[in-house]
DNA sequence: TAGAATCCCTATAGTTACTATAGAGTCAAG
DNA sequence: CTTGACTCTATAGTAACTATAGGGATTCTA
């Protein structure tokens, strides 16, 4: 079974677009090509492309995924590196909320200084901005 | 008194191209020039660049902080807009925060998966994203 | 006063992960 | 045989800068 871009497309919910990109982006090897210069893909490119997606649904970015893929290509490895990845990649995640958590203070904070009913002139928030 | 740009950007701790591109985005209005073409800045734009950079502080977007830059430059008008402006500036982060959070979890659950001791082949991080 | 160091200028490319578009070729159905 | 759906490549746009190239202006020093 051999599929083409569009039919990949449909099985993975993944756009004609972005799969040709993941393929620029080497995350998806080159597939072959009908002799109308078609690409034609057989069925791992479906899960592999799934793969990505979850992936992505995870937040990691394409060279976190590249390197999970790597990974993926040496079966008897130890498997420490991949959960490595994980643990960095939701470190860096809560260290985000962290810092958007402070900035919810702080715009809190500057929100106090307006109840919005007076004109820019006298706007607490503008003046705490300046 | 005025300044040139690389005054003007250790009185801001604003990169010079930075304040460079402020200008071609229209967040700081084009200043004047001498005859060797170099800008030349009046100290209204020590404030103007400290009120981006403080927005940026926040998070805010440049289409954000050019809203805000046009209300003050109504100041009779009624602060509301704002004040709005800022709420949902925060409500936008909040939901990130939410979103962010939901990510934890899921990785979290598809870390436990796997103690990092086995192979590659055998890896429940792999296997849950495939 | 010449030359070097420092500053400034414009224009362009790179970053992330796509999305949108233009302009053209391929294929299946009526 | 033509229409429509599909595919192809290449390029530009998104956000908010940062980095670079290649040049001119100014200023300091010998």
């Amino acid at each position: 079974m051999h599929l083409k871009i569009g039919e990949l497309s449909k099985k993975t919910s993944c756009s004609v677009l972005t799969i040709r990109f993941y393929e620029k982006e080497g995350l998806i090897p080159e597939p072959e090509r009908t002799e109308g210069n078609y690409r034609l893909y057989d069925i791992g490119y479906v899960e592999r492309i799934k793969f990505i997606l979850n992936c992505r649904t995870l937040n990691m970015s394409l060279n976190e995924i590249r390197q999970l893929l790597t990974y993926k290509d040496n079966p008897e490895k130890n498997c420490s590196d991949v959960n490595e990845l994980i643990d960095l990649h939701v470190c860096a995640i809560k260290e985000n909320i962290i810092k958007q958590q402070k900035l919810i203070e702080q715009l809190s904070d500057l929100r106090g200084t307006c109840d919005g009913l007076c004109t820019i002139d006298q706007c607490g928030v503008l003046k705490n901005l300046a």
